[in-house]
DNA sequence: GAGCACTGC
């Protein structure tokens, strides 16, 4: 792509060459790793590990105590019983079903243990020694049990085995079943209770002895060298950068603990990468990650942060020339691609976090797979969880898979036995069970939405107001990414000693945001994920079933401080067939409208055929590039125009971008910029809590001007401005001070990259027709008529569409509307709308609109309720 | 009269 411009056919033919001859011999190298000593090295690491889980084995048999601590739950009597029902319901539900080979071992497996197990159950009968019991209630840790068994001093291996087999089938109640042991108020305290079968665990990797979770102080005591050397990927150093030197892409499979992100690029700046003044960089899928790993890494090699050790935000900018190790967010290597399109200032390119498939982590895996072609002295690293390695190796021509162990505490799995209907209820009572019956240890729930949340937050308090002094506190604390930032960090604060925290947490739980001292997880299996429809241009928000990755991720959070357990609210039948491997990658489900126009700006004119990883539906991509030649964006060779230059200048949709440039025109860029602004931060401007909400919607009409939406937007931004940015000014009018900071963000920086285009900035005070003629010159895909009863139709697609009941507008129903985006919730909403004149189309984009589709006279069965407000429609 | 999952440039 670097060499798309000026390069003769010459050029390119020997480059061709060039690039074939480097992938023949990469496949040659990859191949030889069978043979070459990098598998050596590759098997020592393999003994060296097997070594450890012997010695592991030999020191404390901490692992036995585990498991057999979890076994000390059970009720021993029960488990024949239910390995008996379990086969009989396997059979009952999967008769129909095609076992696979492997369902097949399964259930002739359970078979056998069903016969050892009636066995062992006579054997037992003989003895007649009670040999467990059950755990006590421990008030700080969970991990302080009572070992009773005499008999584990000499452990019967094969007992031990059959035992651990067991627990794959046993029973798990909570309450009241139980009644020897159990408290005898909590028979009173749960009305109704859930029953949970256990699975398999998800085995953790951080058993040993001396992992053992350290204190904070503990922590802190340990020097930065101690801290490094304890990582499991310590061990891998010298392996590690053998493969790196060998091989130009490896994929590096870790979980996460390992210490990869923290540690490799010290490594390969040890290694001597960073010779020659090239960089080695990383990247990051979120902000606060690209800090915190930056600042960790500067303090470990005790340099100021943004020397040597820098990262690179939006926004924020914190590198020097000195820089050597680069951390970042891959939005913004997305974007130094355009001024630096062949990387040629770094020698080691990483891509972190790989396997969450955001959308900037996707375009990357294609301009870095090419780049590398030209560039056989950059390294590309990708990192990524376990599962999906394989796949990111064969897309990079079977680069070899380079795994380092993490560090996670085992989590039990239980479903449910039967499906719940109600999971919001299944929840609150789960929660209580787990209060009432369970060691002390936070809880973390994930649930939907706000809205979601906030019922279950009255719920839970109120049912644990009716308990009182019977259970202990119960601290409910929630978190979404819209609560007040003040609300959010109470999550952090430490559980008060003897009570219990429960966190309601959305999907901002399962990466951005980790908590500590979580032991359960309760997971009812939904999220909400927004799908864009390219045939009507809609985005739509929807309850979805989780992923089978995704319910994993969820249960991993779990296993963080100590052994877990996860209770999903749902059958194990559900997640084996009803849940997906992995969710939807983004790409595949947004508009890629911001996606393709940079592509272009690369030179990559063949987007169809890009290498992508998976690629995007073929509609979205057109959608995309119509758009942009409509716009003015593209000429009819598919080439970027002047004006398609300059709009990928802005981190801005096309749309938006093509908004802002004609502002000039209308000399209203002032206020265009705001708008702009203003439109990114994403309809989380108002604050609305449930309990002051005539209050907050007062406030917010209080804004209104005619004309729409666009207008009201301009008209806070420049309040707030007026008020010199205060957060007294956004509490008292119900305005969101964090989405206002961002709003003036993202504004100094398009006003920035404006002056860099050479766009005057001026204000056209007041002419709001201007206003709403530049937006148009942008949004003119997005018009809207008005139709009948107050419903109206989109010009492009003839779409029924709605004004939103939060638009200044949805009182008015002018005749033409523009809007900024659609959405389907409840109905097919047009979210932010602005009032227009039909012939201003004809002005804005005369290619696009011709005079008689823009006639009322299609609409005249209508004409009688033209220029009548809603009200007037009403009686 | 409805509702805003989460990131990122």
């Amino acid at each position: 792509m670097s060499s798309d411009s000026g390069s003769s056919d010459e050029d390119r033919r020997a480059r061709d060459e060039f690039a074939a001859r480097l992938r023949k011999r990469d496949k040659e190298k990859t191949r030889n790793i069978a043979t070459s000593s990098d598998k050596k090295a590759f098997e020592e690491a393999a003994k060296r590990l097997k070594l450890d889980a012997e010695n592991q084995e030999k020191l404390i048999p901490r692992l036995r105590i585990e498991s057999r601590r979890k076994y000390l739950e059970k009720r021993k009597e029960d488990k024949v019983q239910e390995l008996e029902a379990d086969i009989l319901d396997d059979e009952y539900l999967f008769a129909d079903e095609e076992l696979t080979e492997r369902e097949k071992k399964e259930r002739s497996h359970k078979r056998k243990l069903l016969e050892l197990a009636k066995e062992h159950e006579k054997a037992r009968e003989l003895e007649r020694v009670q040999r467990y019991h059950m755990p006590r209630d421990v008030k700080d840790s969970v991990n302080e049990y009572e070992e009773v068994d005499d008999r584990e001093k000499k452990p019967n291996y094969e007992q031990k085995k059959w035992e651990e087999e067991q627990m794959s089938s046993a029973v798990f109640r909570f309450g009241a079943k139980n009644k020897e042991s159990q408290d005898r108020e909590y028979d009173l305290v749960l009305d109704s209770q859930i029953d949970f079968i256990r699975a398999l665990s998800m085995p953790g990797t951080k058993e040993k002895p001396e992992e053992r979770p350290m204190t904070e102080k503990q922590k802190k005591r340990m020097t930065i060298e101690e801290t490094q050397k304890s990582l499991p990927v310590y061990k891998f150093k010298d392996d590690l950068i053998a493969a790196i030197q060998a091989h130009q892409v490896l994929i590096i499979e870790g979980e996460t603990g390992s210490g990869k992100t923290t540690q490799i690029p010290q490594y390969l700046y040890q290694a001597g990468f960073t010779k020659d003044n090239k960089k080695i960089g990383c990247t990051q899928p979120r902000r606060v990650a690209a800090m915190s790993v930056a600042a960790r890494v500067a303090e470990e090699m005790n340099v100021k942060l943004g020397n040597e050790v820098g990262y690179s935000i939006r926004f924020e900018d914190c590198t020097s020339e000195r820089t050597v190790i680069k951390y970042m967010t891959d939005g913004t290597l997305h974007r130094e691609f355009l001024s630096e399109p062949d990387l040629l200032s770094y020698s080691v390119m990483m891509i972190d976090e790989a396997h969450e498939r955001t959308l900037h982590t996707d375009i990357l895996f294609g301009l870095v797979k090419d780049i590398a072609r030209f560039r056989p002295d950059l390294k590309l690293l990708i990192s990524s969880a376990t599962l999906d390695a394989e796949k990111f190796s064969s897309f990079f021509d079977d680069a070899p898979i380079f795994r380092i162990p993490g560090r996670r505490f085992p989590v039990d799995i239980y479903y449910t036995k039967a499906p719940e209907a109600d999971y919001i209820d299944a929840c609150v009572v789960s929660i209580l069970q787990i209060h009432a019956t369970q060691p002390l240890g936070d809880i973390l729930v994930f649930l939907t939405g706000q809205e979601e949340i906030e019922t279950c937050q009255e719920i839970l308090s109120d049912r644990v107001r009716r308990l009182g002094t019977r259970v202990k506190e119960l601290l409910i604390l929630p978190v979404y990414a819209n609560l007040p930032s003040d609300l959010q960090a109470k999550i952090f604060e430490p559980t008060p000693p003897g009570a219990r925290k429960v966190v309601l947490a959305t999907n901002i739980a399962e990466t951005s945001l980790t908590i500590d001292n979580i032991i359960y997880v309760i997971d009812p299996g939904f999220c909400k994920q927004n799908n864009f429809n390219s045939r009507t241009g809609m985005e739509s928000l929807v309850v979805v079933p989780v992923s089978k990755a995704s319910a994993n991720q969820r249960a991993g959070r779990a296993g963080r401080v100590a052994a877990g357990k996860c209770f999903r609210l749902y059958t194990a039948w559900a997640y084996k067939h009803e849940l997906e491997d992995n969710t939807v990658p983004e790409i595949q489900r947004v508009n890629l409208g911001n996606v393709v126009l940079m592509l272009k700006a690369l030179g990559i004119n063949d987007l169809v055929h890009f290498d992508f990883l998976d690629p995007p539906p073929h509609e979205t991509l057109v959608l995309a590039l119509e758009q942009l030649y409509a716009l003015g964006a593209l000429n009819h060779h598919g080439e970027l125009t002047k004006l398609g230059r300059r709009m990928a200048e802005f981190p801005l949709d096309p749309m938006m971008g093509k908004m802002l440039l004609a502002s000039e025109k209308y000399k209203c860029s002032e206020e265009i910029v705001s708008i702009a602004a203003m439109l990114s931060v994403n309809s989380a401007i108002f604050y609305r809590p449930k309990d002051k909400l005539v209050h907050a919607d007062t406030a917010r009409k209080n804004f209104f001007l005619p004309g729409g939406d666009h207008l009201v937007l301009c008209n806070i931004y420049k309040q707030w401005a007026d008020s010199d940015y205060s957060t007294q000014w956004c509490y008292e009018n119900y305005i969101q001070y964090r989405s206002m900071k961002r709003a003036r963000d993202v504004r100094e920086q398009l006003v920035g990259l404006m002056e860099r285009v050479e766009m005057e900035i001026v204000s056209n005070h007041g002419d709001t027709v201007a206003i709403r003629k530049a937006i148009t010159a942008g949004y003119f895909y997005h018009i809207a008529r008005l139709s009948k009863a107050g419903s109206y139709k989109t010009v492009k697609h003839n779409q029924t569409v709605m004004i939103h009941p939060n638009s200044s507008l949805f009182e008015e129903l002018p005749r033409w509307v523009v809007y900024y985006e659609l959405v389907f919730t409840t109905k097919e909403y047009m979210r932010q709308a602005s009032e227009i004149e039909s012939k201003w189309l004809l002005e804005v984009a005369p290619h696009y609109y011709k005079p008689k589709e823009l006639e009322d006279s299609t609409n005249m069965k209508f004409s009688k309720n033209i220029g009548k407000t809603r009200e007037e429609l009403r009686t």
